[in-house]
Formats: structure tokens, C-alpha cells, sequence
DNA sequence: GCGCTCTAATGGCTTATGCAACCACTGGGA
DNA sequence: TCCCAGTGGTTGCATAAGCCATTAGAGCGC
């Protein structure tokens, strides 16, 4: 086992890659968005994903789904919401049915943030994939993450 | 432009698989090798990298190339090399061509530290993968990441 | 020999994170 | 009605990271 077993290997170059293309692009959208807005990556990533879930039927998250999906622990969620509640971006609000439980809404100065910092977003993902599909280890990966057109 | 253009949505969509894949996975390993060896990911990273490094054929790697390797800032780089320099894992010392530059030796202690957690690692990776692939979301992106068997 | 640049280390400061302990609330039993 | 296990969230503490400025040692061109 100590002996490199080969199909473990191609899994952790997989893995290599994935994790050094995902630090790059985090990096340069990170700069963007903190210049441009002062907006952290997550930060931008949270907003997005209340953003959607409210304009969406009804479902709004709890801190505990939404901590699962920008994938963080939950004393982390508590305190990035609360840093963009500071900023008044959104606002929290108790569950009506269930007490323990805590919904989120996105500000009008939220959305608009967010707006404003979308194209920057973008554009700097755009630069970011371009750049690394220059590096013909991520170049694989990177033709991936464009193709996931997802349909549905 | 803040009107949602259907092409960067989409690659915003595969940004965001992209990442979510990243933290789930890397949240698995890190309590995995965490537990079992006390070490965090990105020691596990240096170490493996600068292990390979030197097992080539002379090709040592500066500071700064570590950095780029691992993605951090230089002074994140320093620190974390000299956590495991502390920690016996492994030794500077000048690169005789440039003495402005420094290279690394993995010590026997962390060649068998390394030697021990890759199973760990490995596991924990597929594990990570198989979970993953549970989401119809990621799963793409997990195909393409176990495809990725670099031939050269 | 004299500056200019480059590589790395270091100290100071701020911020974000995870874990573990802790509080608030719910939904059963007894 | 009271108690209690389980769940959702928040807070205390320690750690690691980034940025910036500064220092030190080397190479390099003039």
C-alpha cells in the first residue's frame, strides 16, 4: 500500500489539479471582487445563492442548508451572515413555524451589489479559465468545467 | 449586462460545481488526515510535492515555485515550510547556484509521515469522489476529475 | 566599486475559519 | 405538566492566512 498503486495516483493527479485550478480561479476572482466591490469570494457566492433561493418559489434556506452550500462549518455561516446583515446587504428573520430555525432575505442594497458585481465576477472567471487552460496539466479540467452546461 | 447572459451564467454554473466539489473534498481529507497523522491538507500537499520533486531527476524547487505549487503567498509559504521544518519533516538549505534561493530536502521522518498518510489521503479522496458523485450536480465534474489520467 | 533588482524571512496587524462548549427551541414521553 | 433528548444557531478560543513594510543576503550591470 505504501507502493504508489497507480489507479490511486491518477486520482490524486486528478485531485492535484482540481485543487490548484480551483486556488487560482478563487484567487483572481477574489481580487477582482475585493477591488471592485468589497466583496470576498464567499461573500459574493452567499448573496448569489440567497439571492436565487428567494426569488425562487418559496423555499427559503436555514443557516444550517445554507452553510452546506457554500460548504462551510456552521459557526462560519452564523458569522458570514452576520458581517453582510452588518453591511445591510440582508436581513435575518426567525422561521414562523419553527423557532430554531432562521430565514434569510437579500436587501434591495444586496441585490444591487450583487448586480454590480456580477460582470465582474464573470469577467474574471473568464480571465481566470483562460489562463489556466494555457497549463496543460488543468487545461483537461478546465474544457470540463466549461462543457457543464447544465440543462436542467 | 446585469440582465443574466446565458453564457456566463453557464460557466458560472461550472465555477460553482467546481468549488462546491473543492470544499467538500477537501473538508473530507483534511478532517481524515487531521485525525490520523495531524496534518493538514496543505502540509500534506507540500510535502507530497516536495517529496516528488526530489525524487526526479535534480530538478529542487525555490521558495517561490513552491508557492505557485501550492497556491499561497509567499509569506503563508515561509511559515508553512517552517511549521514542518520545526516538526523535523524536512530541511533548507542554500541552492548552491543562486544563494539567493533556498531548497528543501523531505527528512526520512517525513518521507515516512508521507509514506503513512497517503493511504489516508487516498482513501479519504475516494470516499470524497463517491459521495460527490451522489449529486447530480457534481457528478460530471467527478467523471471528468477520474478521467484525468495524465499519460506523460 | 556602486547601485538596482531579486529571493527569502520576519514582524505587525487584520480577518476568516474550525472546534467545542453553550444557549434556545421543539417534540416527545412519563 | 414537567422533563429530556435532539436540533439549529451562536460564541470563546486557537490557528492560519493575507497584506504590507522592512531587513538581509546575493546576483548583475554599469
Amino acid at each position: 500500500m505504501t507502493a504508489t498503486d497507480p489507479v490511486l495516483t491518477a486520482l490524486a493527479q486528478g485531485w492535484y489539479a482540481l485543487s490548484s485550478l480551483y486556488g487560482r480561479i478563487e484567487a483572481h476572482i477574489e481580487r477582482a471582487l475585493q477591488a471592485g466591490h468589497g466583496l470576498s469570494v464567499r461573500e459574493y457566492s452567499l448573496l448569489n445563492t440567497l439571492s436565487r433561493q428567494h426569488d425562487g418559489e418559496g423555499g427559503h434556506l436555514q443557516m444550517k442548508q445554507v452553510a452546506d452550500a457554500v460548504v462551510l462549518s456552521q459557526s462560519a455561516t452564523t458569522r458570514l451572515v452576520t458581517r453582510l446583515e452588518d453591511r445591510g446587504l440582508l436581513s435575518r428573520y426567525l422561521c414562523p413555524t419553527d423557532r430554531r430555525g432562521i430565514y434569510t432575505n437579500v436587501s434591495e442594497a444586496g441585490f444591487r451589489l450583487l448586480a454590480e458585481a456580477r460582470p465582474t465576477h464573470d469577467a474574471a472567471l473568464r480571465e481566470a479559465l483562460d489562463d489556466a487552460a494555457k497549463n496543460p496539466e488543468l487545461a483537461p479540467l478546465v474544457e470540463a468545467v466549461e462543457s457543464l452546461h447544465v440543462p436542467a
